[in-house]
DNA sequence: GTCAACCTCTTTGTATACAAGACCGTTGAT
DNA sequence: ATCAACGGTCTTGTATACAAAGAGGTTGAC
């Protein structure tokens, strides 16, 4: 299962070290939910796997759990942690204070190509809406997220936030689907827009905020749904 | 030099894995400046500096790197990376946000008792200050800010902020000494607490956001006033 | 019959051995 | 004289070997 050690070489290039890659490809296999929360990470089948032994596997083990993504216990072994839906909660808070943020600097710092580029990403952000292609939607609405990202001026801030973004990608996928979601949040993005244009910071900032968090809170219910759905 | 390795069997009944103590120790190393930026970190050096082989020691220093205080280049080397100005103001500008961050949220959620504990630890902070006992403000200072974070009421938001203000802590130490930063950071402390008090979101997140940031600033001044002094 | 102690087997943590890329000096050619 | 190519050496990256801590099962005692 999983052949993957083909292709692997020739990422040799780019990724020298065998470890680096190896992470990248156990982030996938989390994310994707190969492996499930709470299941614990073998090295030695990993390495056998992977076709490495378990030095590099480690250290890529070790990656994973410094970003959260896996839980490793002294003398126990390495387990798949998932947050938990208070957890990503807690991270959905995180994720609008951090696009807040971004927003109300961006808005002070902002340049004139990159509100063209919003405009654009916007625009096809809507076609792909009117197409019902929601793929087309998503990488659309990434990629006018991270312009804003990158206005804000500050690198640090960019990176933290597209680190954070990046975590949760595989549970904002789930709830894009909710009625009238991408209507509403078209029109948030055309208020953001035209926040920034105006240089107006606070209101950047507040549409922002609400943009991100009401995924959390959707994704809340969603959560709650599935628990009555249980019952 | 430097002749830790009697205490770190003492340690070990906390923590297992040699490797988090060297990186703890490593990390210790480099805040106080005993190695400096851009400094090349010998492997087998410092893994007979700490008695281990080279494996513990390469998993500390990979851990360093996913904080951002080293920098592995494949093949080339780990390398000391102190923030420059320009990073170092764009994470204090973070740091503002967060806390800004975790204000706006801790007015919403804060305790009553936790209020208590504020207004004791501003005491202990204000005796300090006439004392004009430096580090004892420098620990009840930490400990008012933590308070805050903590009743954000948001783990996630509470650790990655603390997380942000450890690495911040070398750089904060340096301009506590500032004129009359003192007293008006008690007079901002003391804003604080009044806005989370009365349960005053803005106004928390403001007053919080200002406190930070002119830490960056005054940063910004004495970066500015050395390179003034170098010229 | 139940509980505890011991032993074994598995698995992690660390040390050592090996492979290969990067630095540096030398040498040779133009 | 300068520059490029080559080889040696040093250092990193990976594999393997070893040590020690847990997990689990079995046996023996009460």
């Amino acid at each position: 299962m999983l052949h993957l050690e083909g292709e692997v070489i020739n990422f040799r290039s780019m990724e020298t070290r065998r470890a680096d890659q190896i992470a990248v490809q156990l982030e996938e296999l989390i994310f994707d939910g190969t492996f499930v929360d709470g299941q614990r990470l073998d090295e030695v089948r990993l390495a056998e796997h992977f076709g490495v032994s378990r030095t590099p596997l480690r250290e890529a083990l070790q990656r994973l759990a410094l970003s959260g993504m896996v839980e490793m216990i002294p003398r126990r072994g390495a387990f798949v942690r998932q947050p938990g839906p208070v957890e990503l909660m807690e991270m959905f808070e995180v994720m609008a204070e951090l696009e807040a943020a971004c927003g109300r600097l961006a808005a002070m710092r902002i340049t004139d190509t990159a509100l063209t580029d919003l405009r654009k990403a916007n625009a096809k952000c809507l076609a792909a809406v009117e197409a019902r292609d929601a793929d087309s939607y998503y990488t659309e609405n990434e990629r006018f997220h991270r312009i804003i990202y990158q206005q804000s001026g500050n690198g640090f801030l960019e990176h933290e936030t597209a680190k954070l973004h990046k975590r949760l990608k595989p549970f904002r996928r789930k709830q894009l689907r909710f009625r009238g979601r991408m209507a509403q949040s078209m029109a948030e993005h055309e208020a953001v827009v035209a926040a920034l244009e105006h240089g107006d910071s606070a209101r950047a900032e507040d549409i922002l905020r609400k943009h991100v968090a009401v995924q959390g809170e959707k994704f809340h219910t969603l959560m709650a749904s599935l628990k009555r759905a249980a019952e």
